[in-house]
This record gives C-alpha cells, sequence and structure tokens, in this order.
DNA sequence: ACCTGAACACCGTTCAAGT
DNA sequence: ACCTGAACACCGTTCAAGT
C-alpha cells in the first residue's frame, strides 16, 4: 500500500536525479512495491502527480526562504541567498529540471516560486535604499543572474560546475551587485 | 521523400515550439509526407536526429556571436549581447528549451556554447582592462545574468515576459554590468 | 538509394473485478 | 478504501519487402 505523500516524494527524488523525462509510472510503482494500476486510485493521470508533488517542492522552497529572511542585515541577507545557490544541489537542481517542462501545473509553480523570490530581492534592495525603480530593476537583474547560475552549476553542461573559484565567484558578484 | 537536412529542420523549429518533450517522429514524418519508418533510413534514432539538429543550431549561434564579434569597441559589443538577448525569441527559446535535456548529445552542444560565449565576455572584459581573474569572474557573473534573463523571459514562468520596461532593464544591467 | 508496412516492446490510461 | 490485471492507444525501433 501506497499513499499520496509516497507517490509524490518518489517522484521528486525521480525527476531532481533524472530530471521530468525519466519520470514513469511503472518505475516509481516498482519501487513503491505496488502494480502501475494503483496509481490512478491516487492520482487522475501523471501531470496531477506532477503538480502535487509541486506543492510539497515550493513549500520546502518557501521555508529555505523565510529562514534566509530572518537574516536582519539586508547585505547579509542577499549575500546568504548567493551562497546557498552554489551549495543546496538537491534543492536547485529540482527547479532546474523542471524549468523546461510545458506542463502547466509546473509552469505555474515556477511562476509562483521566481515571484516570490524577485519580491524577496525586491525589498532587500529598498531596505538598501535603493528607490523603487531601480529597486526592481536590480532585484530582476539580481535573480536572473541567480537563476543563471543555478542552471549552469547544476545542469551538467555549464561553466560553473568546478568547486575551485566558487567562492571568488560569489565574491565578486556580490561586490557587484551589492552596493 | 525527406533529406536529412528537412528532418533536422523540422525537428529545431518543434523543439522551439513546444519543447523537447513535444518532439515526436510520427508527427515529423506526417508533416513531411513520408511514413515514420522511413525516419530509420537516415537517423538511428531520435537521440541521432536531436544531435545532428543540434550542430545546426551550434552553427547558427557561433554566426550570431561573429556578427557581434565584428563590434569593435568592446563596451558597444557587450551592450549589443544583451540587447539581442532580449530580442530574438526563435534563436534563444531553442537553448532554453534544450538546457533541460539529459541526452548526452544535447549537453554537449549546450557546454560548447556555453564555453564560446563565455570565452566571447571574457575577451571582452579583458579589452576592457579587466585583469585576468576579475575578467573571468564577471565574464561569468555577466553569462549567468545572461542565462537567467533568457530563461525568465522564454521559459512561460518567468518575470520578464512583458516588454514594457525591458529596456530599463538592459540599460541598468549594462550600468551594472559593464564599468 | 529511399521508403512502406507490419511487428514488437514499452508507457499512459481505463476499468471491471478483487480484498 | 485501495489494489490487481487485463486491455487499448500511442510512440520508438526493427526489418523484410518494395521501387
Amino acid at each position: 500500500m501506497a499513499t499520496r505523500a509516497d507517490w509524490e516524494q518518489k517522484a521528486l527524488s525521480e525527476v531532481a536525479a533524472g530530471g521530468l523525462a525519466r519520470l514513469a509510472i511503472p518505475a516509481l510503482a516498482r519501487s513503491l512495491g505496488v502494480t502501475k494500476g494503483s496509481f490512478y486510485w491516487h492520482f487522475q493521470n501523471l501531470r496531477q502527480l506532477v503538480g502535487s508533488a509541486l506543492r510539497r517542492w515550493e513549500e520546502m522552497d518557501r521555508d529555505a526562504l523565510d529562514e534566509v529572511h530572518e537574516i536582519a542585515d539586508p547585505r547579509r541577507r542577499l549575500i546568504a541567498l548567493f551562497r546557498d545557490a552554489m551549495h543546496k544541489r538537491q534543492a536547485h537542481a529540482l527547479y532546474v529540471a523542471l524549468s523546461a517542462a510545458d506542463a502547466a501545473e509546473v509552469r505555474s509553480s515556477l511562476r509562483r516560486i521566481n515571484r516570490r523570490r524577485l519580491r524577496f530581492l525586491i525589498e532587500a534592495y529598498r531596505e538598501l535604499g535603493f528607490p523603487p525603480k531601480k529597486a526592481r530593476d536590480r532585484a530582476t537583474l539580481a535573480y536572473a543572474a541567480y537563476v543563471g547560475a543555478l542552471h549552469l552549476r547544476y545542469q551538467n553542461s555549464g561553466a560553473l560546475r568546478r568547486n575551485d573559484d566558487l567562492d571568488g565567484f560569489v565574491a565578486h558578484s556580490v561586490e557587484t551587485l551589492i552596493p
């Protein structure tokens, strides 16, 4: 017997490990010790499983942001965010793996996550004294750099895969993006 | 009768439009007026088609870079690159669509493209007078911002989809990333 | 040289039947 | 309430046979 949560967790780790394309019901069923027919008692279809799993993931991402948000100094808060981006593989690999999906549910999740992070950044820059428009532009640039760095690091085809000068890169980025 | 090139071009436009997941041999065959069996005379399998198509794409990307490279002033060269990123949908949609693929051929293509673009940026920053290490860090940051901006703009779940303040954003980014 | 058409394995989905 | 097992459509792949 497998619960909804079981399916969702297995799905998340499959996607983080092998991408959305490798997600298959028979494999999940086998590793849960049931037949694939049982899947359809819990979910209407594969898309719905992905959608449900993503809600879990959104919560995790929100919690991570909230944790960083508790840092009072906006400078140090931003630095913590960039540093995390280069060091929490499992969490960010999911973002990267999902980012090219065309399923509507995945896109909605990504949209919500992107908006939340962007608001987080805008707020930090406002606290640093940026006027509204400039805070938004700088936050957007910083978030673009953040997203791009995630891709380059966790995509297996990028430039930031080695751990060598990662600290140097983060330091330089912080210096450039945060006055 | 369909040539290799026919299959490759149809494949590229399919992927740019609907992502790698929507690429299917029967659909390609139908739109080329042949049966799917004929596909296997030209290619060993779907992966190989994708690999071949990507070589075409790499050429296009290289040509685009070369064109920008003809701009003598490194400042103006970098600005042109960022501006293009926000305005050449078709070309960049492919990069975004492919960036989460796990096929080995796709990853190799992306790696080559990423390296070429990064070298391009490093060279520009060196011409601007940056010392080697700093040129590399700044170029990496700029490329991360570039890649992230592509994703946010062409991914249907990002923050840069509207055309409103795109120019403002580009201007601010250029100002921040280029001294 | 290039293609058809039938075949097979595999995955998503449905559903009647089991406990 | 939760699952099995068989069925079906669909896609990737193979291959003998056609022109």
